[in-house]
DNA sequence: AACTCGGGGCA
DNA sequence: TGCCCAGAGTT
C-alpha cells in the first residue's frame, strides 16, 4: 500500500514550537553527574532519579568519592531506584575504570562511553550530547515509541530506529529533536493514552490515523 | 530475540 | 492488578 511521504521538517518544526524550551530533565552540573545519573535512570523516571541523586551528589560527585564504597552502600544510596544491584556494581566499576583510566574524566567517544560497564549506546549518546555538545539521538521508549508513531522511523530494533532517524534528521537537529520527541512521548503521545485529540501532529500523523480510523469503525459497529 | 533485573507510579 | 518507567548484559 502506497503511504504518503512523511513530511519530516513539517514534524519537526511543529515539535520545535510545541517544545521550544526542550532539554534534559536529570539534573547534573558535570559530565560525571550526568553518566551517573543516566545510568541510574534505565528502567524508572528521571524525576525520581533527581530525587535521589540530589543529596548523593553532595557528597560523591567525583569518581574518586566513590572508590571506598562497598557493593552495600552503594545500594544504599540508590535504593528505591529498581536494578539497584546491577546499577551499584555498574556504577562502583566505571568509577574505578575513570579513575584509573581516564584521570577521572569522562571519555568523550561510543567506544569508550560503551566500554563502561552499565553504559550502553542510550545512555553513550545522552553523555555526549548533553554534557560535550556532540550532536546524538539517544533512543529510549518514548523515542522509539514516538518515532514509530509519526513514522520517522520503522522498526522494532532501537539501534535501527537511530540509524533511520539520523538519516531523516539533519545532524545540527539531532540533539533538540531526540529532547522534543521525549518531551512530546511525555507530555502528549504516551504509552498508554496517548493525547491525540489536542496533538498539533495529529493530521501527520499515522498513529493518530489509524487509531481515529479504529475509533470510527468501532462506533459504527 | 528473549529474558532478567526491580521498586515505584499510575489507571 | 497490570503495565510502564529517559536500559544493559547475558543466553
Amino acid at each position: 500500500m502506497a503511504q504518503r511521504k512523511v513530511p519530516v521538517e513539517e514534524i519537526l518544526d511543529t515539535l520545535q514550537q510545541l517544545y521550544p524550551d526542550a532539554h534534559c530533565e536529570l539534573n547534573y552540573r558535570t559530565p560525571f553527574e550526568l553518566l551517573i545519573a543516566t545510568i541510574l535512570s534505565a528502567q524508572c523516571t528521571d524525576k525520581r532519579v533527581n530525587e535521589i541523586t540530589a543529596p548523593m551528589f553532595e557528597k560523591l560527585n567525583e569518581p574518586e568519592h566513590y572508590l571506598h564504597l562497598t557493593q552495600e552502600e552503594m545500594e544504599e544510596h540508590i535504593k528505591g531506584l529498581g536494578l539497584y544491584k546491577n546499577k551499584s556494581k555498574n556504577i562502583l566499576e566505571t568509577c574505578r575504570i575513570l579513575f584509573e583510566k581516564y584521570n577521572s574524566e569522562v571519555p568523550q567517544t561510543h567506544k569508550e562511553l560503551e566500554a563502561l560497564p552499565g553504559v550502553g549506546r542510550k545512555t553513550a549518546n545522552v553523555v555526549l550530547s548533553n554534557a560535550y555538545g556532540i550532536p546524538a539521538i539517544a533512543v529510549d521508549t518514548h523515542v522509539f515509541r514516538v518515532a514509530n508513531r509519526l513514522g520517522l522511523a520503522k522498526s522494532e530494533n532501537v539501534d535501527e530506529v537511530e540509524r533511520q532517524l539520523m538519516k531523516r534528521i539533519p545532524r545540527e537537529k539531532w540533539s533538540d529533536a531526540h529532547h522534543w520527541l521525549i518531551w512530546h512521548g511525555r507530555r502528549i503521545c504516551s504509552a498508554r493514552n496517548p493525547q491525540c485529540a489536542v496533538c498539533p501532529l495529529q493530521s501527520m500523523c499515522r498513529y493518530a490515523q489509524a487509531e481515529a480510523k479504529k475509533a470510527a469503525s468501532k462506533k459504527k459497529a
